[in-house]
This record gives structure tokens, C-alpha cells and sequence, in this order.
DNA sequence: CCTATTTCAGATGGACTGAGATAC
DNA sequence: CGTATCTCAGTCAATCTGAAATAG
């Protein structure tokens, strides 16, 4: 029951994919918090800044470029209406789909979810210095393309 | 919807908890397809190693040096016993706690799950060179060593 | 009296599966 | 025809809250 008890075994300790899930679990309380008073969700964010980034999109398309799952988007897509955020209109070229398009409303929502959740990003990487930030996201980034569906695999 | 369609947004891709994330669907996954053959899950795993490096422990113990909450711990710890991976027992110098402790069957599969999660380890981390993969592991400390509960805060 | 431990019952957010309806 | 899209219903593992019972 020492103060330092907390400290976890070497085994773990040493273990990447361990390390990983305990700094998610701390960037994603931070970020969480971050946009609890918005009231609004990680997955918002990527969806607002998926449609700044890319313009109208089908929710097909939002699916696969955030990875979220496409039985998700309907209500995400749907909270995010509900607020004025984004625009959800029926795609004349292809009736299957829907266009989604974000608002002036959406567009302002998303430039102070930026500032918090740069906020967040920082707090989160406070112990390192700019240039290991910056290696840390090439290496993640390195990872992430190697276990992409359509990757070198 | 052309084949190189699911890529991220760059708002996204610059995003360091959204790469983490995406880097954690993909460790999570092996990890899990890995554990599947044996019946175990990635918590298992956590208190198998723990038990085996720390020695004996209670459950509050292992809950707060695994970061495993102390209401899943009792499941968890009886889903270990029915394997005869481990033993509880009423701690004789403190009628509160049990003492877990981990079996000689349980040690062996530890030895196995060791192997298979080094396995899931080196094919997630691929990309990366021998350096960089303890260059990460490092980065990685420091940022969840920051923000353990007890830390520099 | 206050705190620590084990346990249970339940909520919550996130990732995912399967299938139906519709349209290409 | 097979395939793609949107939608709904529901599963699942993981994280976490609150409280009861017991003991230090």
C-alpha cells in the first residue's frame, strides 16, 4: 500500500500495444472533457473536420475515410443535423446516397472545437519536446498506413 | 470512390489522439485474434503477467498496478480460477482482502500467451526499425507516466 | 468514525454484425 | 443479375459509477 504501488509490473510495463492503450486511455479523457460542455462527442469532431476537410460527402465516403462504421453514421449524422451542424439532402446524381454537407453554423462549431482539442493534444504531450511530437505522430502515422485496409499488407 | 478512397482527412491524420487511436484498433485486433485460440481475453493477459511478476496479490492490488477496475476485477479473476490459472484465498493477515495468486498451470500459459503477444507486437510494429520501436516504447512511458495517477502533475 | 476491500447491479460509449429496403 | 447505400436492431468488450457488506 506504498504511495507508488500503482506502478505497473515490468512485464506490462515493456509491452507496446499495453503502453499504447494507457496513453489512449488519457488522451481520450482528455479530448472527452474537452468537448463535454459542447456536448458533443469524439466521433462529432472527426465527422465536422471529415467534411471541412473533403466537402459534401455521401456517409458511405465519411464512413470509410474516418473509420467509423456506417451503422454509426446514421445517428451520428442525425445529432449533428439535429444541432444545425451539417445538412443531410438527398444526393440527385445517385439516389442511393445521401449528400452530407456542413453549415456556416458547423464550420464555426468547428473552429472552437479546434482550439480545444488542440488543447487537449497539447496537455496530452506536455512531457515531450516539439520535435518529439512531431516523430512520435510520423511513426504513428507509419503504423496506421501499414494496417490500412488498402495497405502494403 | 476510387481504391485509395478511405484515406483520412489530413485534419485527422495531423491529429496525434486520433492516430493513437487508429494505431490501437489495429494492435487491439491482433492482439485479441491472437489471444482468441486460447479462450482469453487482453485482461487475462494483463493479470497473468502481473501475478507472475509481482507475486501473490490482492485484488485491489492488482486492480490499481494493471489499471483493471476493482468491480471487473472479481469476474476477471473468476474467469482465471475456473481455468485453474489461479487461486484465491482469504488473505490471514487481513480479513478484507483476498490473496490471488498464480498456479503452475497458469504459468505455463503464461509462457504461451508471452510468445503470442510478442508475435501480435512485432507484426503491428513492422514498419517500424528495431530503433525506432524502442524509441516509441520510450516516448510512450513517458507520456503515460505523466499522467499516472500518482505522477508530476 | 473513517477508510479499505470485495462484490454486485447497472450505465455508458465505442466497435461491430446481420439483415432489410432501395437503387445503381 | 450482383453490388452499393442507408437504416435498424442488436451484440460485445471495455470502462466506470454507486452502493452494500465486511473488516481494518
Amino acid at each position: 500500500m506504498d504511495i507508488a504501488d500503482n506502478r505497473a509490473p515490468a512485464r506490462l510495463r515493456a509491452l507496446p500495444s499495453w503502453l499504447l492503450n494507457q496513453a489512449g486511455l488519457a488522451v481520450n479523457r482528455l479530448v472527452t472533457d474537452a468537448l463535454a460542455a459542447s456536448g458533443l462527442r469524439r466521433h462529432h469532431y472527426s465527422l465536422l473536420a471529415a467534411l471541412d476537410d473533403l466537402g459534401p460527402s455521401s456517409q458511405a465516403e465519411l464512413s470509410r475515410c474516418t473509420t467509423i462504421d456506417r451503422s454509426d453514421m446514421v445517428a451520428s449524422i442525425n445529432e449533428l443535423a439535429g444541432r444545425g451542424f451539417v445538412e443531410r439532402s438527398p444526393d440527385p446524381d445517385d439516389a442511393r446516397r445521401n449528400v452530407v454537407t456542413i453549415t456556416a453554423s458547423g464550420r464555426r462549431e468547428l473552429t472552437k472545437l479546434d482550439r480545444l482539442i488542440a488543447h487537449a493534444q497539447s496537455e496530452w504531450l506536455a512531457p515531450l519536446a516539439k520535435k518529439e511530437r512531431a516523430a512520435l505522430v510520423g511513426v504513428l502515422e507509419r503504423i496506421v498506413d501499414h494496417h490500412a485496409p488498402n495497405a502494403t499488407d
